[in-house]
This record gives structure tokens, sequence and C-alpha cells, in this order.
DNA sequence: AAATATCGCAACCGCTCTTGC
DNA sequence: CGCAAGAGCGGTTGCGATATT
């Protein structure tokens, strides 16, 4: 007895993204918020199924995006927290605010997995490696290098949410690509590598996708740069962009950036226990309440 | 230059969790 | 309390780009 499709698939579009489509989502998302994503398609008309929008607002047009190579810090935090988190992509995302779970998701798979395999061999951060590696070493020295993979990821995470360290992680403006930069980034690429001639052209206008608009003539650039004047304000300071909001709206955008973590009050248990450099003293005692959560530690 | 292999990323799928009635 | 629908999450796939043969 499965469960119905979230939405009717029948005449829904699937693949990539089209400029076009993207200009109605954030236009959609500027003036009524990121919520209710059922009501999307039909209000914006988009031949998209609620979860698509969603899932295309959340990782790509959504401020505050950071997209591109990761740093050293982010790649070392990423290692760290999956040692400890594992595979849960979301919870690692909320400490890299400008990072989408999707693309460290990316990330590891392709290439933080990797380097790990080639770096550690048999010692590894991994789930696999670390759980092989416990059945082979003694409880003490397990729990001994547990510490100091938690000591390392604890000095990640400082390092990571120290602003003049890392690079732009705390100031959220600078560095963010909005969803007009994005867009706008996107449409450059898409303009230097003009639409190839059409082949077999049962794609074109809406249809099209990014990398192959096949027919610029669809629709004029010079319309799409006019749509994007509408979300001038989304550009570089989402201060300016929440200005130019009703406060309901604004508080929607603060909202959909990724949680600050920088404030000790927020911080959950693990957190808290790892910035909590004092106390050494009793940490025996968390540390086996952590285990006991399952598979933070135990995999 | 062409064919093939590999890589990286965007998007989809299916499941679980949450919420409202 | 149970059900239905929406939202969120992690795993997987498809495909274009790039590297290699």
């Amino acid at each position: 007895m499965g469960r119905p499709p979230c939405c009717d698939k029948a005449g829904l579009k699937k693949g990539p993204w089209t400029p076009e489509e993207d200009i109605i989502l954030v236009s959609y998302i500027q003036q009524h918020g990121p919520a209710n994503w059922r009501a999307v398609p039909t209000h914006t008309g988009l031949l998209r199924c609620s979860k698509s929008c969603r899932l295309r607002w959340t990782n790509y047009l959504r401020p505050g995006i950071k997209r591109g190579n990761f740093t050293d810090h982010e790649e070392k935090l990423i290692i760290h927290l999956q040692a400890l988190l594992g595979n849960r992509w979301a919870a690692i995302a909320s400490y890299l605010p400008q990072r989408t779970d999707n693309d460290i998701k990316n990330y590891w798979n392709t290439n933080l997995k990797k380097k790990l395999k080639k770096i550690n061999g048999s010692e590894s951060y991994s789930r696999e490696g670390f759980s092989s590696e416990k059945h082979q070493i003694s409880r003490g020295q397990w729990e001994r290098k547990l510490q100091t993979d938690i000591q390392m990821a604890k000095q990640a995470l400082s390092d990571a949410l120290s602003p003049e360290k890392s690079s732009g992680l705390a100031s959220k403006p600078r560095g963010y690509a909005s969803s007009t930069e994005n867009i706008a980034k996107l449409l450059k690429k898409w303009m230097r590598n003009p639409p190839k001639p059409a082949s077999s052209d049962n794609m074109g206008g809406i249809g099209t996708p990014w990398k192959e608009n096949k027919s610029s003539n669809s629709i004029e650039m010079s319309e799409v740069f006019e749509s994007l004047e509408v979300f001038e304000s989304f550009d570089s300071s989402n201060s300016d962009f929440s200005q130019s909001l009703s406060p309901d709206q604004a508080s929607l955008f603060q909202d959909e950036s990724k949680p600050e973590v920088n404030e000790l009050g927020q911080l959950t248990l693990l957190e808290k226990w790892l910035f909590d450099d004092g106390a050494n003293q009793g940490k025996d005692d968390q540390l086996s309440d952590i285990k006991l959560d399952g598979n933070a530690i135990f995999f």
C-alpha cells in the first residue's frame, strides 16, 4: 500500500531547471517567502512538483549559498563532523551555513571518501574504517583515539566559527552568492557558451534546460535581465533585501539561512561538549552518553 | 581527431518525520 | 488516536564535462 506520489506526475517536467523557471521561482519566493511549497506550482504555473521547487530553492537559488571549491577548512570540518555524526548531511550542513547538505554529500562522495582512503589506508575517519579499526585495537586505545578525533573536531569547529579565520563563514553577506548572483552567473555562462543549433528540437523555450537551451530566441536575454531587475534587492546584501520585505517575509528569509552556530546558547549538548575546554573531568560520563546515542560514534 | 572512461554535480526517488484535522 | 498531506532527509541516478587512450 504505497503512498501516492507527492503530486500528479503526469505532465510535470523533470530534469534540469531553465533560467526562466528559476526566475519564476525566485520571483514567487521573493513575494511570498519560502513556504507552502504545495502552492508554488499552482501559483507560478511551473510544471514542476512542489518537491522539485523546494529542492531547487534550497540547493541552488537560496540566498547565501556558496558554490564551488571547498576550502581546506571546510574539508576538515566535514571530515570530522562526518566521523562524529555519520552521514547526517543536514546536521553536518548546519555547521557550514553556506553549504547545502546536497553539496556536502556530493563533495564527500566524490572527493573526501577517496582522499581519506588514499591518505589513511587502514586508519580512517570513515564509518567503515572507524568500525573496523575499533575491532582491531583495545577499547582503551580506541577511546584515546576517539578523544583525539573529537579534540580535532573541536578545533576544526572553533576554527570554523571564528570570524577572522573563517573566510566569510561568520560574516554572512560577504562571499555569499545571492539568488540573483547565482542566476546571473549561470546566465553569463550560458551566454558565453551560446546554445548549439537545434538538432532534434523538441525542447525549447520554457522547457529548455540551462546547458542546452537551443533556442535563445525563445526568450530574449534582455528580457531575462530585465526580469532580473526585479530581484535587484536580493543582490549581495541580504540586509538590503530584508529591508525591502515585510517583517514576515524578512524573517522568512532570515530563517531560510542556515542557523548561526556561534551562539553558545543555542548549541546542542554535543556542541557544548565540544566547546567545553575546561571540564575534561566527567567527560567520560558524557562520552558514554554519546556512545549510547547509537550511530553518532559507534557505527 | 575520435572513442572511451572517469568524474562531478544537479536532480530525482523513496522513505521517515512532522503537523493538522 | 489515527489518518492524510506536507516537508525533510539520505541514497542514487543521469548526464554533461573533462581526461585518457
